[in-house]
DNA sequence: TTCCGGCTTGAACTAAGGTTCAAGTCAAAC
DNA sequence: GTTTGACTTGAACCTTAGTTCAAGCCGGAA
């Protein structure tokens, strides 16, 4: 059931040259050998995975590995995290909303658009007044 | 009321240097000149936030730059960038998820918690069977 | 007139996240 | 016993998105 690298790469999808980058940069434990060649346990593949969720919702590899850190310190790094994740996703939804408008918006130049402009001016002011 | 770049720097809270390259890579219109300096009219500030917007939500300046194509063309690239920030807010949703339940989580590695296995093995299946 | 702050340029540098390459090892197949 | 295919390494290279730097120009104040 141990699986070489290339296999790994086959069934995560990611590149054996980023999985030994992602071991070399302590993102990834340092595997056994067979005749000087990596060999996965099975899980490897999951916990690949795991990693690349995390990396395509925007978290750095350093990012990542402060997550894999002893518990009590973990605590602390993962809620931060959680409140970047939550402002990406504000983030994301900006510029949903404005790529939507930009769709049916008749706008030479998309950017001059005043609606646009509101819904910045908008987003710009946090509180619109009590 | 036309401004320097340095004033328009400070207002948009992106850094001269930024901007520059940014007009530089076709990003911004060049702007006109006083005494060889850029001078920016009003209006300017509101399309750095716009793009700077579209730069948070994930999108590379060279997506950016196609937004500002020409009107046919557009369409296309509009629908494709609004596919790609839905595919992006799903995996926001995911690492959300993850870093929930690992806030919660007794494990020492949460990579290698079955909660964590169990989710992934969901969201690879797409359709789970009708 | 000289000095200063703010601007100008091109070129070099940085950082992240890899990829590519050359040279070599290993085991199994032929 | 040699060839093949997959692996190994370190070093060099790449892209994106800027930043930093040196050298110089310009307009206003002292």
């Amino acid at each position: 059931m141990r699986m070489t690298i290339g296999r790994l790469a086959e069934i995560t999808g990611v590149p054996a040259s980023a999985i030994r980058y992602w071991e070399r940069h302590g993102l990834l434990p340092v595997p056994e050998r067979e005749g000087g060649q990596r060999r996965y346990p099975p899980g490897a593949a999951e916990r690949i995975t795991v990693l690349r969720t995390f990396q395509q919702a925007g978290l750095s590899l350093e990012e990542i590995r402060e997550l894999q850190r002893e518990q009590p310190r973990r605590q602390a790094v993962i809620r931060a995290k959680i409140a970047e994740v939550r402002q990406r996703m504000v983030d994301l939804d900006h510029a949903h909303e404005l790529l939507a408008h930009a769709l049916v918006c008749g706008e030479e130049d998309i950017v001059e658009c005043p609606k646009f402009r509101r819904q910045m001016a908008q987003w710009q002011a946090p509180d619109p007044a009590p």
